[in-house]
DNA sequence: CACCAGGCAAGTA
DNA sequence: TACTTGCATGGT
C-alpha cells in the first residue's frame, strides 16, 4: 500500500514497516506490561462495552454495565425484552444514553435473527463476512465491529482508534487525515494475523496514548516511544 | 470555566 | 462525495 503524505520513508532507515511496528510494540509492552484486555466476563458483555465506550471514557461505561449486571441483564435475550427507555435510563452514566440504547437494541436484534442470541456461534463465521454483517447494524461502525471481532469473537481483526491514528501521525508514519480502513490495512498488511499481538497492540496504543499522547500534548521525553521520533 | 473521552449516523450542499 | 452536526455523562 502506498500512502500519500507519508513523510517518513522507513526504507531509507533500512527498516521494513513490519520491523518498525514490532519494535514500537515491543517498546510499549516493555514499558507497560500486558494489558489483559478486554475487560468483561462474557463475549456479550464485551460487545456491549464496545458500543457503550464509543467516544466515552471507560469509567463511565463501567457504571452503566454495573447497573445492568446488578439486574442480571447482561444477556442478549434480557436486553431484547427490556423496553428501550428503561435501557436508556440504566446506561445513562455512559453518555449519549438514548442513542446508545437504540444501538444496543439494534445489536441484540441482529443477534436474534443471525444466531438466535447464541453469540458463541457467531465466531464460527468467516471474519470478513461477519465484519460486513456487523457494519450493517446501525450503531456499529468500524472500530466497534473490529473490537467485537477481536476481543469478543477471537478474530484477528486489527482495531484502530483515535489514539492509534494520533500516535502514528505524530511519528510521521501516516497523514493526519488517514481513513479508518487505510490505517487498519497499514497494520494488517505487514503483521501476522495473531490474536494476541493485535489485542495487545491496540490496548497498548490506548494506554500509552492516554498517558503520553493527549490531544494538546507535544513530544514527551518519558514516553516509551520517544526514541521512535 | 474549557476540554476531553477506546464513534457513529444523519443531515447538508 | 465530502463536510458538518447532534448526541451527554463525568473527570481533569
Amino acid at each position: 500500500m502506498n500512502i500519500p503524505g507519508l513523510h517518513r520513508e522507513l526504507e531509507t532507515m533500512n527498516m521494513s514497516r513490519h520491523t518498525f511496528l514490532l519494535n514500537m510494540y515491543g517498546a510499549m509492552f516493555d514499558a507497560m506490561g500486558p494489558s489483559e484486555w478486554w475487560p468483561g466476563q462474557s463475549a456479550f458483555e464485551i460487545c456491549l462495552g464496545a458500543i457503550l465506550t464509543q467516544n466515552t471514557s471507560w469509567g463511565n461505561v463501567e457504571k452503566a454495565i454495573w447497573n445492568l449486571r446488578a439486574r442480571d441483564l447482561l444477556q442478549p435475550g434480557e436486553l431484547f425484552a427490556l423496553p428501550e427507555d428503561k435501557l436508556a435510563e440504566l446506561i445513562r452514566p455512559a453518555g449519549y444514553f438514548r442513542v446508545k440504547a437504540r444501538r444496543v437494541k439494534s445489536f441484540v436484534h441482529f443477534l436474534r435473527r443471525e444466531v438466535g442470541f447464541d453469540i458463541g456461534s457467531l465466531a464460527e463465521q468467516d471474519m470478513d463476512a461477519l465484519r460486513g454483517k456487523l457494519l450493517q447494524v446501525k450503531g456499529i461502525g468500524p472500530e466497534t465491529a473490529d473490537s467485537m471481532l477481536l476481543y469478543a469473537l477471537d478474530k484477528p481483526s486489527f482495531v484502530v482508534d483515535a489514539y492509534t491514528a494520533r500516535i502514528c501521525h505524530r511519528h510521521g508514519l501516516v497523514p493526519s487525515d488517514i481513513g479508518y480502513d487505510e490505517l487498519r490495512e497499514f497494520f494488517m498488511d505487514v503483521l501476522p494475523p495473531d490474536i494476541y499481538l493485535f489485542n495487545e497492540f491496540h490496548a497498548l496504543f490506548v494506554r500509552v496514548g492516554k498517558k503520553w499522547c493527549k490531544k494538546r500534548n507535544g513530544l514527551c521525553a518519558d514516553c516509551p516511544l520517544f526514541s521512535f521520533f
